[in-house]
DNA sequence: ATCCCAACCCTGTATATACAAGAAGCTAAA
DNA sequence: TTTAGCTTCTTGTATATACAGGGTTGGGAT
């Protein structure tokens, strides 16, 4: 064909698009049939390759599921975080092309009890921290519960933190150098709470991230990450060097 | 009938296995440049969309980097503190003074299913791989059920290994170079037969480690790591650099 | 000597075409 | 009724062709 005059962007990724919007704006459902290469070509007068790219690529992305001699489908939510990366969950959405939002359920300081003092190895002058609760939405999903504590101490100026504008991720590694992290994965039921947040199905497990960071020595902040164990899981792919 | 067909691999994987010999064979090292895709079709007498194809899946897969107008170069490699590492559970045991058992309850050749085919990578002339299913214990206490799969092509010596002298990881390792691993850590509630093999209460949830090796671009085994969320999680401590 | 431009090689994109193979449904034969 | 085969739709692979645009290099004009 003769079309392509300036294209802002190239064709297949057009076509990818096309399909993602049917995707977020709920048109097409998990699970659900989406076009064929020959619809695609019909519908956006593209070449049968082109459509062929964007719904690979699609399914490279674990967007799409292909079945050859059957179709294509919408895939399962099924959500990917990093196993390594101390990363903002905010900026991990976007970069998968989805938009980010949250809903803050708490937001100032508590006082410390013995299970919170020892976590954060308070000395015992030390009677409050600050405390955040927020769940994180990815599309409108609600993709994970952050409870957090912070030492009020090393960062005095975090309970006056925009949440709407910021996430405590995004906050603490711009302004506080971090020197030491910890992480712990585990399993666990989750409470009646974390289940209500996340929209969470009975008998249903939470895959939990404990993260701790440390700055010049002092404790900085204590996060469990509460994700649905049905829709997330963390990966990485490794290169060992050859010996 | 079916006629007699060469039961081989797609011509772009062959490509790819080409590309990816020269680099793990230290043919081609780290920066230093790749054929371009009219040489490929030069040398492998193949189009050169096939090349395209090649070198462009082992850029996503972060093998090579493609600059246009320029050439296609073999990606540096990474290696930094991961969070799991590729350990031998019986060494791990041992380094923690316990003493180490394992009960086999599977070790064998089994038929491959759609699902086994799809996660293993193996191509439809494959009928069968080897399986074990093992329980690992510390102290006599049940740690850990690993579902194993092993490619029968790969490691043919495989299923004559003694399991009461040597875990499939230890003989993986020391036998088979290890150029990828892929993780993925995930929750779920047991199977029936994974709850009874770990002992575990009811409504308790497994912590689940997925893990798939590849050794000279060929998927060697996967692993499915079974854990009691009440009594296992996965840690690590990390220094990052300072910016 | 310096600067500009044309030639050339590289990757990136787009299309038309072709055949193979899987899956499902319909039809006709047993 | 059951079964075997045919048709048709789907994805998967492979090729030839074409043009766009980035990057390098070398030659020629100034």
């Amino acid at each position: 064909m003769k079309a392509t005059k300036a294209p802002i962007a190239p064709l297949y990724q057009r076509v990818k698009q096309y399909v993602v919007q049917k995707i977020e704006s709920g048109d097409l459902q998990p699970n659900s049939r989406v076009p064929s290469e020959n619809e695609l070509v019909a519908q956006l007068n593209v070449s049968r390759m082109t459509a062929n790219r964007a719904l690979k690529e699609l399914s490279a992305e674990g967007i799409l599921v292909r079945v050859a001699g059957v179709g294509t489908f919408v895939a399962e939510a099924q959500t990917e975080g990093h196993l390594v990366d101390v990363r903002n969950i905010a900026e991990e959405v976007r970069e998968r092309g989805h938009s980010y939002s949250n809903i803050v359920v708490a937001h100032g300081a508590v006082s410390v009890t013995p299970t919170i003092a020892t976590a954060m190895e308070l000395e015992q002058s030390v009677n409050s921290v600050f405390h955040s609760l927020i769940v994180h939405l990815e599309d409108g999903r609600r993709l994970q519960v952050e409870d957090r504590y912070v030492n009020a101490q090393a960062v005095p100026d975090y309970i006056h933190l925009d949440l709407s504008e910021a996430t405590p991720a995004g906050y603490l590694l711009a302004n506080v150098p971090l020197h030491k992290v910890e992480h712990r994965v585990r399993a666990a039921m989750p409470s009646p709470e974390i289940q209500q947040l996340l929209n969470m199905e009975d008998n249903v497990p939470c895959l939990i991230l404990d993260r701790r960071t440390w700055s010049s020595g002092k404790l900085v902040s204590v996060a469990h990450l509460y994700h649905c164990a049905n829709s997330f899981s963390l990966a990485e792919t490794m290169h060992p060097k050859t010996d």
